[in-house]
DNA sequence: CACAGCCGTTAGTTTTTCTAAAGGCTGGTC
DNA sequence: GACCAGCCTTTAGAAAAACTAACGGCTGTG
């Protein structure tokens, strides 16, 4: 017996819903031609009239009855199935460093829920970046000099990483900006990076400056607002802060640092999850970032 | 949600089945990138990655598990409703006179009911043409001087009628085969259509003749046998009973009649029916009707 | 008789499905 | 390391299916 068209069933079980095919069509958002073809075909290849034609509608003969009720017993199966695979589908994972986590995910965090209603987001946070493959609903934010190679992931630049120097608006400091020698007779807060020593030694200046040492960028920054010293961080983890008036700037790098922001996804993403359209939302903020100075 | 594509449920249902693009393309007669296009499209259109791809083959994942299981499930009862549906419909009416019931068809009936052995065959006799169209599994076996000119059937021509006279062969006579003047002595036998007087007024021969008239050609047939006259008859009511010498044939009209006999049947015939078949299978025993004389 | 509402058909367009061909990857063998 | 077999993927183009728009027929109602 020549194989049975599926899809074909669809339109069936809507027909025999009910018993009109101009409605099935508007609910199937076809013409009632298409409609019309698609039963006639069907009752082609299955060998049996299915439906009574009348002025008033149809109605379904005997041997169309018991299609009925297979086909809704197995589109309802389907359905249920499948709707519950679609559903579980709609969770994304985020992994990123926990201060762009706090500093730069979380101010945002009203636009991104507003924009994806329905998405179930986990932020997981992480030290180092992940050393296994991405699964397929997972995104992963990463600085580093290279792009992702893991050749199962997609990779795509977010933003060049340029530090500057904040300190809460009270602190005392003479002007603005500062040269980085007056800078540097201040109190300087930095995190795990070891920014700040990084940039002593690279400039070649004495290193004889008071350092406030954190585990996390975050905590820098929450320091420097706080009023304790001069934090520098990269410009997208204060940019909110600044925005917010919490911070000013004193001082940008005039060079981009050898580091990069990039974002990675699961070459196996598919159609129908939001995963794409997270990242594009997430490329579109660091793009839409207001330039510091 | 994007609606499923229910085809390519049945190709996934294979590939997970086979654990092998290759093996499931093969039994489906498709090629392997028609069946690799489908499963890439099926994953998009469902938001999940179904198989993990290999060397050897694939293997489900766990959300194509549970999409294998429900597809199996449905596709295992649409296969039952309609392979059982599809069963019924070996049901067909035939609709003829009925002494063409009688005549041609029942000594055919062994030769019929061997070529389709699970035909359910509903002989319906008429004395009439039937007025209505026929349904879609009916065929009509009837005299005319047209063909069936109702434009949802589908006709087809089984023979010219040729009349020919038939007796038993006991019957006293003085040689075979008769000149017409020395038949129209004897008791002639004839049904509803009037044959035997029909040939007569056409013949211009005088109209003192012993007449012994019945409703059905198949009861002039039968009294035939019975030694009671010449009947008059089409060719191919008369042939199995020549073959069987319960008759022989003592003259037969040289010129075929103005009627001819035709088959007709639903032009809404469907796949998979035997309906054509009959139709081919009774084509068939009219053309092999061995010659009269 | 006119009209509304239904279904059916046709010709042409659009979309989907498929094939053929080319190519990449993995595991096994020599 | 080279080669091969067997697997899957992708692409371009052809074929088939699905669809639309338009036209038309039929039935029931007022």
């Amino acid at each position: 017996m020549k194989q049975i068209n599926l899809n074909a069933l669809r339109v069936f079980a809507m027909v025999a819903r009910h018993g009109n095919l101009q409605r099935a069509a508007d609910v199937l958002n076809l013409s009632r031609g298409a409609v019309s073809q698609r039963i006639k075909q069907l009752e082609l290849d299955l060998g049996v009239v299915l439906f009574l034609r009348g002025a008033q509608g149809v109605s379904l003969t005997p041997e169309g009855e018991r299609c009925r009720a297979a086909t809704d017993d197995a589109l309802a199966l389907l359905e249920t199935a499948f709707v519950d695979i679609g559903a579980v589908n709609d969770r994304v994972t985020l992994h990123l460093g926990s201060s762009t986590a706090s500093k730069w995910l979380m101010p945002r965090m009203d636009g991104l829920t507003t924009e994806f209603p329905k998405l179930s987001l986990t932020t997981q946070v992480h030290e180092q970046p992940l050393q296994r493959s991405l699964g397929r609903n997972e995104i992963a934010i990463w600085p580093g000099t290279t792009p992702d190679t893991n050749p199962t992931h997609q990779c795509r630049q977010l933003t060049d990483i340029r530090l500057v120097a904040v300190c809460s608006p009270d602190f005392p400091r003479s002007d603005r900006p500062m040269g980085l020698e007056t800078l540097l007779t201040l109190p300087l807060l930095q995190d795990a990076h070891r920014r700040w020593e990084k940039l002593i030694q690279a400039t070649g200046y004495g290193d004889t400056h008071k350092l406030l040492n954190f585990d996390r960028s975050a905590l820098a920054i929450e320091a420097a607002i706080g009023g304790h010293g001069i934090a520098v961080a990269p410009t997208y983890m204060v940019e909110a802060d600044i925005q917010s008036k919490r911070l000013v700037d004193v001082w940008i790098d005039p060079e981009p640092s050898e580091e990069r922001l990039f974002i990675s996804w699961s070459r196996e993403h598919v159609g129908g999850r939001p995963i794409r359209r997270i990242v594009d939302w997430i490329t579109d903020e660091f793009a839409a970032s207001p330039p510091i100075r």
